[in-house]
DNA sequence: ATAACTGCAAACGGTTTGCAAGTCT
DNA sequence: AGACTTGCAAACCGTTTGCAGTTAT
C-alpha cells in the first residue's frame, strides 16, 4: 500500500524520530503534530513536542508528509512524492490520495490570463466511501 | 471590474466597517489582517486589529473574502461570490481570479474513490502577467 | 431601554527557537 | 574533539475573547 517513511540519508534515526515515524506511520489519514506527540509518547515517554515539529519537519522537505492548506494549518498528511491531491472526508477526518487532477492547463492559464503557472494546490472536500 | 464589497443587511455600516471596506478595496491582490489595520488607521486612527478581524469575519461569512490556503493562513483575497479560484503571483502576491476550473469530476472521483466530493480549493501559485 | 458595536488588553493555540546537556562517531 | 540531537521553557505570531464603555435605534 504506502511506502516506509524514511528520513534523509543525513541525519540520524534515532530512537525518537522512530517513534514518530511509527507512530505517524500507524496513522490513518490526517494527523495532528499533539496527535503524533502523544501517540509517540507512549512508547517514548520523555519526547518532547518540539522534536516532533522537528521531525515533521525533515519528513516535509523530503516530500514524505504534507501540510493541508486548511484555516488553521494544523494538520498534517502522509503522503507520497509525486502529484496528487487529497480527499479530505468532512465526516471522520480521513484523507486519500487521487492521482486525479484537473487543474486549468498551463497553455490555457497563459493565453487566458497570461499567467504562467507552475504549481498548485488543490484539496477536495466531501464524503468517504466508510462514511457515505 | 468588482463589484463593491458589502456586509450582510442585519448589521451596522459603522465608520470602523466601512474603513476597511475601504481598505480592502484598495489592495490590488491578497492582503494580511495587519496590513488592513496599518491602511484602516490611516483613516480611523483609533481602529482597533480586533475589529479589523471581525470585520473579516463578516465578510468571509458573507463570501466576499476568503482565508487563502497557505501554511501560515494569515493571507486573505477579495473574491466574488460563486465558483471561481485565485492565480497566486509568487513575485507579486497579487491574486487573480479565474473561472477555469477543472477539479475532477464528481463522478469520477465516486466511481474510483467512493469519494462523494462536495467542494474543493484550488489555488494555483506562479507568476502574473506583470511579473513575467 | 435595548441591542449592536468598539477599543483595549489579556488569553489562546500552534509553532519556533535558544540553550545547556546528552549522544553518537 | 566535533557534529548532531534532545528536552525544556520561553518566545512568537496571528487570532480570539472578555469586558466595560460607546453609539445607534
Amino acid at each position: 500500500m504506502t511506502a516506509n517513511l524514511s528520513l534523509p540519508a543525513d541525519v540520524r534515526l534515532t530512537p525518537q524520530r522512530a517513534a514518530v515515524l511509527a507512530a505517524i506511520e500507524s496513522e490513518p489519514g490526517a494527523f495532528t503534530a499533539v496527535a503524533i506527540y502523544d501517540r509517540s509518547r507512549k512508547t517514548s515517554p520523555t519526547l518532547g513536542l518540539a522534536t516532533v515539529y522537528r521531525t515533521l519537519e525533515l519528513l516535509r522537505a523530503a516530500g514524505s508528509v504534507r501540510a493541508l492548506g486548511g484555516a488553521d494549518g494544523a494538520v498534517y498528511v502522509r503522503c507520497h512524492p509525486g502529484h496528487h491531491h487529497h480527499l479530505v472526508c468532512v465526516s471522520c477526518g480521513s484523507v486519500e490520495e487521487t492521482e486525479l487532477c484537473g487543474a486549468p492547463a498551463p497553455a490555457v492559464l497563459k493565453r487566458r490570463h497570461g499567467f504562467r503557472a507552475e504549481s498548485h494546490e488543490l484539496d477536495v472536500y466531501g464524503t468517504c466511501a466508510r462514511c457515505a
